[in-house]
DNA sequence: GCGCTTCCTTGATCTAGATTAGCCACGCGA
DNA sequence: TCGCGTGGCTAATCTAGATCAAGGAAGCGC
């Protein structure tokens, strides 16, 4: 994934070429194929590009457009009143952003860019209209929700019964799977890492002081390397018996 | 919920009354209007009656069989290697159950009975046609998903970042309000719940002994008493204050 | 009635991970 | 160039919740 830092929001017109699109085949427009592809100009209204850090789903606020993520990492979290923070999601190129039961009702997650990110952008009366109209599309989306359940429900075991080095083992190995998934490309053994160890804490329900300390031991165990916003995974195999898991299940994730 | 202990697995045959339904404006027909509710018969092939204690959902198994729950209480569950069990969604009269991404795929989530349940029966093939077919129904199952999504970032994040009074005192009121947005008539401070202390603290991230200490605390602090298969809220306000929640925003839950 | 088993309950002790507090390295803006 | 903010790293201490251990009560089959 190159990442992008764009220093500003800007937006383009509709009518972009996906034809181009960087994220077909992860997409929700991946029924589609290249005769049908202008259908979806019908519903997105345009991309849209923000920088690091932006809170472009603001939890409470009603949601009115969804996004396909085209470059960039972002996140789903949630607040506690008094600040806690947990990152329910990492979002990767390809992910469709914001859908949730009875839109536009205020938002459950608020999702913030970790990177520059752009987005395809599509108005939630559209999308209405898309799921009627289009049975494959809605199709898709279906899966594509159910599929990001599953992942939190996998989060949800990982927090509520794994022990801090299967957490960050597990984590870190999914996400490894997930980008080298997007990239035709061999990658190596290094994937860029855009999150910090807070991230990582909140996603886990960890604090950052005991992930620096899991991760040295992860490290020492000759396992895999973090550092300088680059993950290192020197030993899939072994992270995944770390985990707890059976090294064949984990290797064979969706997108 | 009458809680049905019935004896033995049982099947019904195709073309039993919807219009006798118990859980309609729950369920995923709820879109039907009586004169289109016999759409359904296409794609149910009948209902079956389980003995509490069934597993129905074996994980790892191939999903072929999706189900509307009719009555009583069941959840869903996953296990590591050594025994350690999250459950991840408890699931009330009305829900649909098993629908995952890529069916028929190996089962993610297990799910076991904790009464007697009854289910309406749909093969996974019909169900395909179903999403297609009727756009509706598709839009309605996307908007359950969604909806069952949220509710487990939910207790994600009560495992993730709440202590065990808050989780446990929110964990509760949910199911507290979920089961009384089911009964038109009034139920009372009171509902019946078949969940054991082990499973609250399967469900928590907690162990059973923690469960009933804090169930202790929250009875001493004349919020909530659990007996005899019985939950008794007695100030469901303080509860969500407990739980560091709006006590406004968690009243208005969705079935 | 008696012996199971399952679930609840409580106390004593232990420990994984939180909290607190520094320090260092780096990058960036003035 | 300096100053400052962010993120990484480590050590010392504390604590929420786990673990271990035992009893008791209720239900159920025989």
């Amino acid at each position: 994934m190159t990442v992008k830092l764009t220093a500003s929001t800007s937006e383009l017109p509709a009518g972009s070429p996906c034809a181009a699109c960087p994220v077909r085949e992860v997409a929700i427009c991946e029924p589609l194929d290249d005769a049908d592809l202008s259908i979806m100009d019908l519903y997105k209204t345009g991309h849209r590009t923000i920088p690091a850090g932006t809170d472009f789903i603001r939890q409470g606020e009603p949601v009115v457009e969804l996004f396909t993520l085209l470059e960039g990492w972002a996140f789903h979290y949630r607040l506690l009143e008094d600040g806690r923070r947990q990152i329910t999601r990492v979002l990767l190129p390809g992910d469709f952003i914001g859908f949730q039961a009875d839109l536009p009702a205020p938002a459950e997650n608020a999702a913030q860019a970790l990177t520059g990110c752009s987005f395809c952008v599509f108005p939630y009366e559209k999308v209405k209209i898309m799921i009627r109209e289009q049975p494959d599309l809605a199709s898709r989306l279906l899966w594509t929700i159910a599929r990001d359940e599953a992942r939190v429900e996998e989060l949800l075991t990982s927090i509520g019964r794994r022990s801090a080095r299967e957490r960050v083992a597990l984590f870190l190995l999914e996400l490894y799977y997930r980008v080298r998934l997007r990239h035709s490309e061999p990658l190596g053994s290094k994937i860029p890492l855009p999150l910090t160890q807070e991230h990582i804490g909140d996603a886990l329900g960890l604090t950052s002081v005991h992930v620096n300390r899991t991760l040295r031991e992860l490290r020492e165990a000759h396992l895999l390397v973090v550092s300088k916003r680059t993950l290192q995974v020197l030993d899939p195999d072994g992270l995944a018996i770390e985990a707890g898991c059976d090294p064949h299940q984990i290797s064979r994730l969706k997108p």
